[in-house]
DNA sequence: CCCAAAATAT
DNA sequence: CATATTTTGG
């Protein structure tokens, strides 16, 4: 009945990486860049009146859309940071846009583009949640905690009432002994499907930490997995983050120029790395107000590999100090 | 046209 | 901050 938390991962494992979830993911951050890269955008008209985008579908060397008609410089982080050259930094938001269609200036009044939460976003929401525990599981430190570019209280908040919601779904039908796993209990109240693998695709993809069922059940509040917070060394002069990331659905690119990232052919694995990125340099932060809030002196976040293959890498990311 | 996710409002 | 409602994307 227990047992199972006990190799939750072991289950996850499957669901996890169906490489379905996450390939159409890096194909959208890659279009707008390739594209820009190559030049290829087809800029001909000043007014774009085309743009089909397209999820996934790749089958021709797929022509590049043209950019988006208008970007979005709504990011109150610097888009300019980029300290190490090498950061293959891609933010939910990007710079301004340079080709000024209607020649407004688009620097404030622009609503930022839909968050997309990919599954390693939400693995990196959970896994601060866990870490938090559910008392100071709140938007404004999971944001803090999670690090995460272009990631705001809004976007963490509107996710944590769902994944809330979530979990109690998740009690009602767990109650007893099934474990995580889903019941075969469908329905439920006649809502949308039931607790299987087509409901919460994103929810399911993480593990569900065991604390956040039933508050009064066991006195284990905040349980932590395992905190590793040495690993705060120096490693380097540069932080890897590659692990998060921050996909919107549109992506914009600025009109200046884009490292080329090197190459994203085929890799090791043959599988695309995402270039995503995690919150590099975001305000030194103003202060907290609260002073109940435990430092969080770091953890560390292992990355599943996003491909079906064995290796799972596991990427160690640490706050760089700021937040 | 319906459903899900995210954003926005209360 | 939490919840409810509206909007938007699939």
């Amino acid at each position: 009945m227990r047992e199972d938390d006990s190799n939750w991962f072991s289950r996850w494992e499957e669901e996890l990486p169906s490489l379905e979830e996450l390939m159409p993911l890096s194909q959208t951050l890659i279009t707008p860049d390739l594209a820009l890269a190559f030049d290829i955008t087809n800029p001909t008209n000043t007014t774009n009146t085309n743009n089909h985008n397209s999820s996934l579908h790749q089958n021709q060397p797929l022509p590049p859309p043209p950019p988006p008609p208008a970007a979005v410089s709504p990011t109150p982080t610097n888009p300019l940071a980029s300290p190490q050259p090498n950061s293959g930094d891609f933010a939910t938001d990007s710079g301004e846009l340079g080709s000024g269609a209607g020649g407004d200036e688009p620097a404030r009044t622009l609503k930022r583009p839909r968050l997309v939460w990919t599954p390693q976003v939400h693995k990196r929401f959970v896994d601060a949640v866990a870490h938090l525990g559910i008392k100071n599981a709140v938007p404004k430190t999971i944001m803090q905690l999670m690090n995460v570019d272009g990631l705001t209280r809004e976007n963490v908040a509107s996710h944590l009432q769902k994944y809330r919601l979530y979990l109690k779904r998740m009690q009602g039908l767990s109650s007893g002994g099934g474990g995580a796993g889903n019941g075969t209990v469908g329905g439920g109240g006649g809502l949308t499907g039931g607790t299987d693998a087509a409901t919460d695709h994103l929810f399911a993809s993480s593990p569900v930490p065991a604390h956040f069922l039933h508050p009064g059940r066991s006195n284990s509040d905040h349980f932590l997995p395992f905190v590793p917070v040495a690993a705060l060394q120096h490693h380097h002069h540069q932080q890897q983050m590659v692990a998060a990331a921050a996909a919107v659905a549109h992506p914009q690119l600025q009109g200046q120029y884009h490292r080329p990232m090197g190459h994203f052919g085929s890799p090791t694995n043959g599988q695309f790395e995402h270039p995503f990125l995690a919150r590099q340099t975001q305000q030194p932060v103003h202060r907290m107000g609260a002073p109940v809030h435990n430092a969080v002196p770091g953890y560390v976040e292992d990355l599943e590999s996003a491909n079906g293959n064995e290796g799972r890498k596991v990427l160690t990311l640490f706050p760089t100090g700021d937040d």
